[in-house]
DNA sequence: GACAATTCCGTAGGTGCCTACGCATATGCC
DNA sequence: GGCATATGCGTAGGCACCTACGGAATTGTC
């Protein structure tokens, strides 16, 4: 039943290089989510990859509203809602108005919430490893992201264009 | 019990290993289509990221068929497909079926397809360039990706991780 | 206290990929 | 030739994000 996606990196995708970066990253990002979730289910435990980012903070960090997780996750608001939505959903996320602003949700783990990330805990534990194990055998490729989404905050990609456009098309 | 605040890669992304860098790369690539369009916006070429690779193989490697076009291409036929819809209401790519299998439709660029990869070119060009620079300035990241591909097709993440596992994974 | 501007969050809808499945054609084997 | 199996491709629907927009509550200004 493993079918090796055999992700060949094409000739496309060398031949124009940032053009062709965001397909190969998010192929590379399916083929790991993937393999996440085959993981939590073969361990019977029932846990959307999604998941992860919002029940982490709360579980490290403690009850916040939506906004402060997604400022925390680097994602936006919206993910954040829809995430808590399913997570209410299935029982392991708690939210209530928060006392001084109306607007406010404040979330926090639920008791299943909390025993669900406690099982959850030795996997990550052991996903850790295999990033560490990752790592080593892919060139630190782990600080490579980190230094490419450092150059991407320092400069975006478009003003990188932007400064070597012969002369402007329109502006 | 701690504080931490204003991180740029979330604490959460670098606390779970392998299980938080699929969101990490889809956030990159989400990015770095998202640059694509505007510049291709702002020249005015009426352009989608997710033409390029099926676009950029007719180009350079001539008619071909879904399937060859899927496995070059390192993606499912299942995207091929939405693709070529896409492009063929464009008009930028004509379906023709296989004289000798029925089954097998043969796709290649129009005359406006043509036109209009020429006139993307350029841009195309410049992209590469910022590729070089951004792989520059990241410690040779596209590399980094080469070799975290490799590494994942020699054995994947969930290999990987089987074999940490102490004991069986579920009874 | 009134009212505009701001902030928090939710819904609607989009993106580019995917798996599951099914249909039609082709191929292998007797 | 007939029939099971394999293959090419399409549709349906999912995933984890996103932007655009709007409603409701808060804040700032007078």
């Amino acid at each position: 039943m493993k079918k090796a996606k055999a992700a060949k990196v094409s000739d496309a995708t060398r031949r124009h290089g940032a053009a062709a970066i965001g397909g190969r990253l998010r192929r590379l990002s399916e083929r790991i989510d993937e393999d996440c979730a085959r993981i939590y289910a073969e361990h019977g435990i029932r846990f959307e990859q999604r998941w992860l980012g919002v029940m982490s903070e709360l579980a490290w960090a403690g009850p916040q509203s939506v906004g402060d997780l997604a400022a925390g996750l680097g994602i936006s608001h919206v993910s954040v809602s829809q995430t808590r939505k399913s997570l209410e959903k299935a029982g392991l996320v708690l939210a209530k108005t928060d006392k001084n602003d109306a607007r406010s949700q404040t979330l926090q783990l639920s008791a299943e919430g909390r025993r669900l990330f406690a099982r959850l805990s030795p996997i990550l534990d052991l996903l850790k490893e295999v990033s560490v194990e990752l790592n080593a055998e892919a060139g630190q490729v782990l600080e490579a992201f980190d230094l490419l989404d450092g150059a991407l905050n320092r400069r975006s990609l478009y003003e990188r264009f932007q400064a070597r456009v012969p002369n402007q098309p329109r502006s």
